[in-house]
RNA sequence: GUGGACGUAGCUCAGCUGGUAGAGCACCCGGUUGUGGUCCGGGAUGUCGCGGGUUCGAGCCCCGUCGUUCACCCCA
């Protein structure tokens, strides 16, 4: 009996041959800088305590007051999918004491997260992102180190058409004095219930409104910028000189919003052009007070996500990356269930030394397999039937070229 | 979550005012005996997303549903 089609749960993304190679490339790119720069590897699980997002991501949050997935397990716990992953690497910190040892802690991680909106392209319910966190140093110089790497990260991919925006959303001294000034300016705008809600919640999400007569309404609204405080100020002036040190480009961006309540300080987005409306491929910031209210001592920290699926987007959108297909250094045709024995033989030694080899299985025509042969991108072919081995000797064709050289069994791997 | 568009072979799509499906590309085989890329010939492939309804009859009309997509929202 036939069964149904059972089709992938809505939003998600998934990568198959032939774009999963793309995909594979685009977050070595985004992780490789962070390595060279001496982050360590953390693999975290992908659900967690419900608690812990919603006092490190913050209750007031749409990510966490509406777009999770909870559920109580078997053990009347309540669960939930990671939705970012900063608060899952602090947690992770804290439980094994890596804030005892040397500071800063500097660690990466790529992985998939989970988010219950409504799929567009881009913004999928289930996500890969790559991050790095740097744990226990408030000097401006690792504000511009970690987003130098994030950078560097995309530039390996090969991506032109996206902006850096910066702000900084300085300490809590700043932000309450910028408050005041900021109700007291929104009290006197006329908006409709939704947006007056939202408001409740974060005043500062009216900046990130894209309606014309809010813009409009917003251009003289109090900038936290103007009222950062003097050591706030200073920290902020010292990333952008050591970022023009790097020269790494960047544009100021006062009305920058964030999602997640957890930052503080500076704050960035990596924008790219091509993409439409979930335009933001990266971003990040400080968050001085997140490793004490997860219940840890209180280190300051920066750190940031990139969306892999958004960067692979970007990237074929700008058509940086090739869609060259897998190539092989040897494709071999054995002819015969004799002359496959000796195939795989050769095949496991060959690739013992680092050569990448691909058999023709199956009895395809001699005529098939040099097509597949074509096809797989394979620089190099041998045909093995009975001749050969009994000689212990083969043709090696280039199929560039198109010239066959003869070599024997021993000397094959020097002559690919 | 709100509003709009779309959903036909693996892919990109065509299908006239409703009469039980087509093209290009890809794929497979062959063009004589063990060597590919071009060319020629041949071939396989579709529950027309799914479920109802209207009709003598629906891929084309109606309703629902699932999915994708665009904008809002949100953000990676």
């Amino acid at each position: 009996m036939g069964g149904q089609k059972i089709q992938a749960p809505k939003g998600v993304s998934e990568y198959v041959p032939p774009r999963s190679r793309l995909f594979d490339f685009v977050r070595e790119c985004l992780i490789a800088p962070a390595k060279l720069a001496g982050y360590q590897l953390v693999e975290l699980p992908v659900f967690e305590a419900t608690e812990l997002f919603i006092r490190g991501v913050g209750e007031s949050t749409d990510v966490v007051s509406k777009e999770m997935y909870t559920f109580t397990d078997r053990g009347d716990r309540s669960i939930t999918l990671r939705p970012e992953g900063t608060a899952g690497a602090m947690r992770a910190v804290i439980e094994h004491g890596l804030d005892r040892g040397q500071l800063p802690i500097k660690i990466w991680y790529s992985g998939q997260y989970f988010r219950a909106e409504r799929p567009q392209a881009g913004r999928y319910r289930q996500f890969y992102q790559v991050g790095i966190e740097a744990i226990g140093l408030d000097d401006p110089a690792i504000d511009a180190e970690v987003i130098a790497i994030a950078d560097a990260g995309f530039k390996a991919i090969g991506l032109k058409k996206y902006h850096l925006e910066l702000t900084s959303l300085g300490d809590a001294p700043s932000r309450a004095r910028h408050r005041i000034d900021f109700l007291t300016y929104i009290a006197t705008l006329d908006l409709d219930e939704a947006t007056a809600s939202r408001t409740g919640i974060n005043p500062l999400r009216l900046f990130d409104d894209k309606r014309p007569e809010i813009k409009q309404a917003m251009v003289k609204a109090p900038l936290l910028m103007d009222y950062l405080s003097d050591t706030s100020r200073a920290h902020f002036d010292q990333v952008k000189v050591y970022l023009d040190s790097m020269g790494i480009s960047y544009e100021l961006n006062p009305r920058m919003v964030r999602g997640l309540d957890y930052y503080t300080g500076t704050t960035f987005e990596f924008v790219h052009d091509l993409l439409g409306a979930q335009s933001g491929i990266g971003g990040g910031g400080r968050y001085d007070g997140l490793m004490k209210e997860l219940g840890g001592q209180e280190l300051s920290g920066i750190g940031f996500g990139l969306g892999v699926d958004r960067a692979l987007l970007a990237a074929e959108a700008e058509g940086v990356i090739s869609k060259q297909a897998f190539v092989s250094d040897l494709f071999i045709i054995p002819l015969g269930h004799g002359a496959m024995v000796m195939a795989l033989a050769i095949a496991t030694k060959l690739r013992m030394s680092g050569k990448i080899v691909d058999i023709a299985f199956g009895d395809r025509s001699l005529k098939g397999s040099m097509k597949a042969a074509d096809k797989s991108g394979a620089r190099n072919v041998i045909v093995l039937g009975d001749a050969e081995i009994t000689s212990h000797s083969m043709e090696v064709k280039n199929m560039s070229t198109g010239v066959s050289t003869s070599v024997t069994i021993d000397s094959l791997n020097d002559a690919l």
